[in-house]
DNA sequence: TGTACATCAGTGAACGCGCGTTCACTGATGTAC
DNA sequence: TGTACATCAGTGAACGCGCGTTCACTGATGTAC
């Protein structure tokens, strides 16, 4: 047994199952937890290299992880908890960068922080195609509210910081020409659609560089 | 077999083959291509009923249209041809919508054409969310422009047709406050991620009216 | 201190299912001579 | 006109595969007494 430790065999060559196992050591006791955000990182890791939910499976996410299929069902009930369990592990991961990005430049610089949010947005977006389009729910398997439900969700979280941070600039002399909540819808919505064409179209070179989208959707919604 | 015509067994009760199978009758020697459209309108419908391209597999759409599995490879290839040939003919038909709807309204009234071919695009959109979906490629299995290949496409003749409404408005006075090609893409951006919005919150009642949202999208747009 | 037991992290093997695809076929309709 | 053959529209049965999920289990680590 530790003549193998070092993963050569008899005759030098790498045993086969290094590539697909990579012998992963259990967690100690109490720290099984530690196991569920292994599984989100190796499913957040499958979204990227797939680019889609397809290949988004309990066993994949599993092979991905280095784990028995089965383990994945101590964390979550079933495919759709796993799921559901990634989309809200990436949007407090949006949501942290987009803040990060605001706190990033001075208070006073209201403008530039509404800016530095959605840009934050429009560089996660084209950095994890795969990811945005889970988020944006295009997929299936995703939870929606409820006809009586209010419309709530991670993505009316994302518009209100957007539209806190417009109403910002509204206060600092910086006038919209329409309401702050309409606003961030407008310019939300804008930059969505211009994603979502992009991500449709990824050879179009022109369409890559969203900021200076971004700078006239904002040059259309201010006086 | 004539006995057996009315589709009741001797019992008198329906036999359950009616109720899976609603015995097609093949078509005449000749006509082979009917089957094409056939099975081109059911995997329409399954788009429809199911929401997503999760339920549009062969088996599927061979259960919806009547017929066996195996049938469909006389008309499409594989499953990737038979979801691209879906696309066409959706695409299509959306197009088509979108020129009637501008051929509706007198040649002289630019811009009520112009609004009256992103109506229909909207309409096009909240009544078929399925296809929506699909057609604006956030599904996989679509294809798409290689690297160096033009980012041309279905998604750019419907931008391109909306483009050439907006240059009729310009050349009639009702000027545009940019390019006429920059305008439609952020028309159709904004509409787009409105109805993508829209799709992935289906409870909002207040986003569910699209006109104004567009009339405000021209607004903008329009000196 | 020992020792029986509980709890933990994680697994291997099996299940039934629906899928895409292939292949040899069936029976009806046309065509050549 | 017959009749052999070609072509057509479409099928039934089978294949191998990957999937989600279940279940009894293994071995290590903690705890009660």
């Amino acid at each position: 047994m530790s003549a193998d430790r070092h993963g050569l065999g008899k005759n030098g060559r790498v045993p086969d199952e290094v590539d697909t196992a990579p012998q992963r050591t259990r967690n100690r006791w109490g720290e099984g937890d530690r196991l569920r955000v292994e599984i989100l990182a190796g499913a957040s890791r499958l979204l990227s290299e797939l680019g889609g939910e397809d290949g988004l499976t309990i066993r994949g996410v599993a092979r991905a992880v280095g784990i028995a299929p089965a383990s994945i069902y101590q964390h979550f009930s079933d495919r759709a908890a796993l799921v559901q369990g990634l989309l809200d592990y990436e949007y407090g991961r949006l949501k942290t960068l987009m803040q990060e990005a605001d706190d990033s430049l001075p208070a006073a610089d209201v403008v530039g922080r509404a800016h530095a949010e959605i840009y934050a947005y429009c560089d996660f977006a084209q950095a994890n195609p795969g990811h945005y389009r889970l988020m944006l729910s295009l997929g299936r398997g995703v939870r929606r509210p409820g006809p009586g439900e209010a419309p709530a969700g991670p993505l009316m979280d994302v518009i209100e910081m957007l539209a806190a941070a417009l109403g910002r600039c509204d206060e600092a002399g910086y006038k919209l020409r329409v309401p702050n909540v309409r606003a961030a819808v407008l310019v939300f919505v804008g930059v969505h659609g211009r994603v979502a064409l992009l991500h449709s179209n990824p050879s179009d070179e022109s369409a890559k560089a969203l900021r200076p989208f971004v700078d006239e959707l904002f040059s259309l919604v201010f006086v």
